[in-house]
DNA sequence: CATGAATGAGTCTTCATTCAT
DNA sequence: TATGAATGAAGACTCATTCAT
């Protein structure tokens, strides 16, 4: 996607685009003001995408990445699925919620027609590590006897609807408010 | 003595408007393109909707008004919750998924800074009915102790990221499948 | 130009053109809002007159013969020339002041194209009474050896412009000033 | 490194405006047909200018600036005041009449509300040393006890008007139509 | 390689005029 | 004859992309 060179600055691009879109919504994600936002000459961002939506789709890509690689970081091998399960969730919560921008920006994107289908194959791709962990559990008896996949999407639908109706409704959660939105949503996927 | 508004109009133009975000995606949504698949003249659109940020406001109202009625239009009184609730739910699962562009519409737009507060907490407003039901439920000991709207929220959300991720992989879902999703948001708020 | 039926929503559509052009400019002197603010339907303007030109055109023709009638509506024949000349001078002077909406309105399109020749012409005709009154003062030596539709038209504009300037600077003009306007002037023609 | 901002257009642009307003009247200053006389992009205009507004204001104090500089290239300070009231009125006269477009653009837009009252202001200030010229004249009880903006303002319009009758009913001044214009102005001030 | 001026197709919206009722 | 909804050709302005420097 991006070019190698000056990694920097396409991390300058990406942390642009995110404050525009938070400070002014997604019309107004021009071209011309990302690279204002960024330091950067207009003319310039094309020397590191081939154009708009490409630096979408390497965006895009890059926050689910970085998202990710957060949850994965607090996992635990020794420690039980439960606790393991719970921790990810949590980081998952607290990720989206602390970060709204980035999280819209995922929403906001995912099933639009400018993310080409390479750019959601590899975002598929991402969830490998969870399908997997998920599949251990279920062979542990652990989990429904249901789809991974079907369980994954159901889990982060759900979660990121509570997580945007906090922000939206302008709610500071509450430890038990985390604590109901966690209980349900280890109750659904729980054998 | 002249002609009278024609607010079928209005109809057509929802229409239009759906049948090109399904075709060709949210960018090509514009008054001309709307206009010309409604078989109306441009500037016609204004004898109806102020501009397109209403139109939008309207027709995102009208589609949530819609799916709510006609989920609502299940409902049987004498039924115990739990058959009702499944009645509902799988209402909403089928309507999204067979209505995939009227969803779209509703997700994208549901966060984006061109909803009017007003139109935001109309939509709000549409949700009371599913409240109140959860409500009695709750009273009878039959979901966990958890406020209703964050269990909406979150049965929500769960179902349209799965029914999303069916029609994005092209899957056809069977009946297990449904009956899997159903299982998951049931035991996701059941006591 | 106008048919001559019903001759006073001709003149509500007169009123009602000047009102707007001096509450929101002239760019706003559209078709629809005349006939509103008129309280006639937007087609039955065109009952009245063929297009937007023609009524700009007989709403100019208007107002000058109605500001010339009103001039020559001071003239009395008994007295001298300098008497008349100035009661003349002075209503020109007041009305211009009194009425700027119609002076605006007539400078607006005295030179524009919008203009037909034919309406020009017959503005030039209205002059006539006002150049046989110089005519004879010039034959009686009392004005300098110059065309009387010279001095005309360096009296108005010179007028004219003093007018305009005490509205432009919220000037309202006392006894004196009107006073030194009119010396000037008077001194311009006199032999 | 990229290229400069090519200040020549702005007068590019400014011919093609006052071209336009000659060939085809006000109406047709379109910002496209703008462009196109000037033989640049649509889109270049709003390199060099906010919007229409912007420009018209910049023509409008472009024009003044010119012509009043163009008046006090021929002050010579070793002469009367006569002989130089008599020079300047003369260059104003025939820059009115050689100049017609420009002439109407400043007269068009004068009173229009297009014209910022920031650009009302300094075109007024323009006016500071003919002000001052007549002041001393004035004090060297040349010219007639009347406030210095009033005799301004009516040997500008007086001239103006009958510059504009020439021109409009297409009459080639002679020197001695000249003679009397300035005759009369002349009278119209001196003591 | 960086720059930002230049491009011009495309966008929303307006409005004089027409025409069905 | 009166009405005002319908029309669609402009108009001002935007913005992704190109390209001269």
């Amino acid at each position: 996607m991006a070019r190698k060179k000056d990694l920097s600055k396409i991390h300058r691009l990406y942390d642009a685009a995110l404050q525009l879109v938070q400070e002014h919504g997604f019309h107004s994600l021009t071209m011309a003001q990302v690279a204002k936002q960024a330091g950067i000459a207009t003319g310039s961002i094309y020397t590191y995408f081939q154009g708009k939506e490409e630096m979408i789709n390497a965006l895009y890509l890059h926050l689910k990445l970085e998202k990710m690689q957060a949850m994965l970081s607090v996992y635990q091998p020794e420690e039980s699925f439960l606790v393991n399960f719970r921790q990810l969730w949590l980081k998952y919560f607290l990720l989206s919620y602390q970060e709204p921008d980035k999280m819209h920006f995922i929403e906001q994107y995912t099933y639009s027609p400018l993310l080409s289908p390479q750019t959601r194959q590899e975002a598929d791709r991402l969830l490998t590590p969870l399908i997997n962990l998920l599949e251990s559990a279920k062979q542990e008896q652990l989990l429904k006897d249901i789809p991974a996949t079907i369980m994954i999407q159901h889990v982060i639908g759900g979660t990121l609807e509570v997580v945007k109706y906090f922000l939206n409704h302008e709610i500071t959660p509450q430890k038990n408010d985390i604590e109901s939105c966690f209980e349900i949503t280890w109750s659904s996927i729980k054998k």
